[in-house]
DNA sequence: ACTCTCATTGTACACGTTTTCAGAAATCAA
DNA sequence: TTGATTTCTGAAAACGTGTACAATGAGAGT
């Protein structure tokens, strides 16, 4: 019942001192005798006093707790982040909230949740941002930072690798492979999204070919395994020889899905995924994927809060970190 | 910079009541005149006032908040369960608080933290559950059930399957297809463990078809796909010529550390994952599985928590959901 | 008109901290 | 020693809500 019976009182009269001074050796306040505060620190311990986070909460106004907004607990991209801002947020003592934002149902009164709860910041992350959710992130006047996401105009602090540039180099990869029609799978894209800079990228690289763009050669679908598998039927009718896909689900949804069509992979088709998560060597063939340092950029955009939190400068406030490729069995050897 | 500047009061004030009772309508308390409800109402919807719930909870000693004490958020049992926790909770208004105790670290402060927050309630999950760290959970007088996970004595309230026939049963269809010498891998076995359960039900079979146990046959790695990769040389180099597996990550790692070895499934070797994750569709050949209400699991948990945090009685502390079957192509057709 | 109820509302304290400000104790310089 | 600093400590006021308990008012019954 009584979760918490000893208070800082409790501590206090025990130790036979105020119960500020109680509060300063318990926030490691710079002045107090170290007599007394060797004292406090014994009845601290042998009382099992715990301070209460709500009650301290309230009076200084500060949570250490940070609002998460994750679009899919189970998709590997996601969690991975979410494992750096987790290991990182540990390490600075804050706490994560956390608020799964399952597709359709992303609502604004999600973010409102999270400051009724009076979190000190958030992390958002999805594979896209709808523009009023955006907004309001931006107009609550509090530390957030996005990651594996991108805003339109830049404006909130945020963690990414150059989608750009890296689906264009991965593109041109299929281009030197003699490939002429490249599909390009991808969640649903909407402008000024993540979505949006790889296909950016990707055709980028076929104009830079002297290659024709086609939307026959662009398709969406939901981010997940079914979708891709799916989706592979429509990509074996088309004229594509290759495919770039935006998440390693979806890959290897399509992997498998033109594999059990009978079409080759790599001989017939060559694919490329974009995460690298664990998915990419699983599948046979593994897939080539583009990497990205998914933990590290939880890891940073979880640092670059705790320092927007305590009000430190930050050097940047768009971050990129370096992507990278690796090749594997869902391409010929070149 | 204010987070929350507008309180209480600044309804009450605006609404010509007093806090009480914009307190009472806040809470929906029975008793409020239909005109003022309406009234105070109208002003919280213009000023855009938001509960502070760090107050409330210190006021009414309640949070709505439960902590979750999980191993891996990348695994994707873990995570499934996570996904039907998550639901229900938001169905109910708890928010989550993360915890998660990966692998060796899972120290008891884990809990002390939940507790300095005021957490209502805990759920917790693993594979295993240290018992210095289980008896905290008792001693801590707060609502925790546990899911995919068991306790020895069965002091806290869990949902599960039932690990031991399950794959007893499962264990059995290996029998059925002939094979005398069948692995078991596994996690590291600790006694009294949803490893240990299954570890005696695979050897329930093998003891009621006459056949005999070997702890040659008996593997333990970690709970990754390249944990299992790994083990996949040693079970080749066994007798085994088919395996129950504990994980779908350590059976995807196994399956392809022994397809690169030169054995071929279903035809030299069969085996059987027991979470029927999607794991199980993405390796080729896909892989047969114990099936799991995994969602469920977790969302029952919630549902329980819900009620122990209610003080609502319950009908059984033990629950125990149906397991299936899924016949895939790491089997062969019976 | 007067009392009695009952529904509705307000007052005031509690929740467990942090933090400001002032005061006490200790240290130092002379 | 004494006064001036400096260090350390305590009293008390927040923080924003919930909730007994008291107070008010309106109708019902006589």
């Amino acid at each position: 019942m009584d979760k918490q019976t000893i208070t800082i009182y409790d501590v206090a009269r025990e130790a036979k001192v105020s119960m500020a001074t109680v509060s300063r050796v318990v926030n490691g306040n710079a002045n107090v005798k170290p007599a007394t505060k060797e004292k406090v620190e014994k009845v601290i311990a042998d009382l099992g006093y715990r301070p209460n986070a709500v009650a301290r909460g309230l009076a200084s106004r500060k949570t250490t707790t940070v609002g998460l907004i994750i679009p899919d607990l189970t998709d590997q991209y996601f969690a991975e982040l979410a494992r750096g801002i987790e290991d990182v947020a540990r390490m600075y003592d804050y706490q994560i909230i956390l608020s799964s934002s399952n597709g359709t149902d992303m609502k604004t009164d999600l973010i409102d949740n999270l400051l009724g709860k009076q979190v000190d910041g958030m992390i958002y992350m999805g594979n896209q941002i709808a523009p009023d959710f955006e907004e309001r992130l931006i107009e609550i006047d509090l530390p957030v930072v996005l990651t594996g996401t991108l805003d339109v105009d830049k404006k909130l602090a945020s963690v990414n690798i150059d989608y750009f540039r890296a689906f264009s180099a991965a593109t041109k990869r299929l281009i030197e492979h003699g490939h002429k029609e490249i599909a390009f799978v991808s969640v649903p894209i909407t402008k000024h999204t993540k979505q949006d800079y790889k296909l950016k990228g990707y055709q980028d690289a076929l104009v830079q070919a002297g290659l024709g763009l086609s939307d026959k050669l662009v398709f969406e679908a939901d981010a997940t395994y079914e979708a891709g598998y799916a989706a592979a039927k429509s990509i074996a009718d088309s004229d594509a020889t290759a495919a770039m896909v935006a998440t390693d689900e979806m890959a290897a949804g399509v992997l498998n899905g033109l594999t059990d069509l009978g079409v080759k992979i790599p001989e017939d088709f060559e694919l490329i995924s974009s995460n690298n998560s664990q998915l990419t060597q699983i599948t046979r063939p593994t897939m080539a994927s583009i990497t990205q340092p998914i933990y590290d950029m939880g890891a940073v955009a979880m640092r670059m809060l705790t320092k927007l939190m305590q009000h430190e400068a930050l050097d940047e406030t768009q971050i990129e970190l370096n992507y990278g490729f690796a090749e594997r069995g869902s391409m010929r050897k070149s």
